[in-house]
DNA sequence: CTTTTATTTGACATAAATGTCAAACTTTTA
DNA sequence: TAAAAGTTTGACATTTATGTCAAATAAAAG
């Protein structure tokens, strides 16, 4: 039974591998079961159905990242203080799983389940009256909360998730390319700090 | 034949619209015909393969794009009357064909052919230097002209790609979200140019 | 108007992916 | 150590998507 549960773990971790930092999210079950150098049937042994599989690696992963953000966001730490650590914990996750967000735009787009938890609402309108608190004190460049939402995102997101493009487009290694998303959390805050 | 060419084209147009705009990267024939009022055999009998239809899609799209784009680009104007063109016309582009460069990175992802044509790295190059010569005259935010790139393509795409997603977190309408969309092109300089 | 050419579409063949089952095998436990 | 429970895997059935073909129809050319 301990290799049971290794056994399962080992799948999981490989469709993680597969679905979000490959981005291969129409790996088959042949394909994981490839990788993680068992049969097919082992994988549905554990999953029955790809789906399960799929969705159990995505609501881990949001889970995971939910969690760590709303402790953040949630805290009593100064606004300058708060961001950039909101910043770092992105960025980190960003580099972890590349595709992410890939994969909850793709669900939506198909009418899919969306694992996104009920008070997502809820904490978004939060998060934007902080960030308008902030603006009011000149720590933010001044703009509707939204475009500073969205400004916040993009530049956190859209290098790890088009990074095979920019890896090809400037002809640079992977190893290379994860450090340039290293340094950008001083630019990420350059391009959004009032200075 | 005159009707011929606009069933072709009318297939082309159809799938355009699945491919880029919904971002159903992975629609079937079938999927295509029903959205064209057609079976999906005649899909078939104008491009033979799905493959075929798909790669005209995305390579007509692409050109159509780098054409205009390098026409600012390698213009003569002021630096930053050219920022503005070329965010003005990444914007309405990313609006008019949300999923290109998810389509592009998919592509990448799954070694798949394409194309990006061969002068793209020179014209890269070219534009960090361009990038570079501003920063020099205290145009634009100082860091390393990679990471303004980076941070310039983010700003502009990712809204787009990412619209399934922020839509619902928002709880906005499409007309909304579009309307949000077109703000965007004074926000993303205010957070690319020295101030 | 009839022959040639192009288009439309249903029927068929093939391929790829999924999921189930049961037999063989291993580990646990009573 | 024998029975029970859990695991592994190959064989089979089903589903879904693709691509081809040929008969029916429509359009163009002679």
């Amino acid at each position: 039974m301990a290799k049971a549960r290794n056994t399962e773990q080992h799948i999981i971790d490989t469709a993680r591998k597969i679905f979000l930092v490959e981005g291969r999210l129409h790996a088959t079950t042949e394909d994981i079961g490839k990788a993680a150098g068992l049969p097919r049937t082992s994988v549905h042994y554990y999953f029955r159905t790809r789906d399960v599989l799929f969705k159990r690696v995505f609501t881990d992963a949001l889970e995971d990242l939910t969690s760590k953000l709303n402790s953040i966001v949630e805290s009593d730490l100064p606004f300058t203080t708060k961001i950039g650590q909101y910043v770092e914990t992105w960025l980190l996750f960003s580099m972890m799983y590349p595709h992410l967000d890939t994969f909850v735009v793709t669900e939506i787009i198909n009418k899919e389940y969306v694992p996104v938890d009920k008070s997502a609402g809820a904490r978004t309108n939060d998060f934007l009256k902080q960030i308008q608190a902030a603006m009011d004190k000149g720590i933010l460049l001044k703009m509707p909360p939204v475009h500073f939402m969205l400004n916040l995102f993009s530049l956190l997101r859209y290098p790890s998730i088009a990074a095979p493009l920019y890896k090809q487009l400037l002809n640079v290694s992977d190893k290379q390319y994860q450090k340039l998303l290293k340094e950008r959390k001083a630019y990420v805050l350059k391009a959004l700090l009032k200075r």
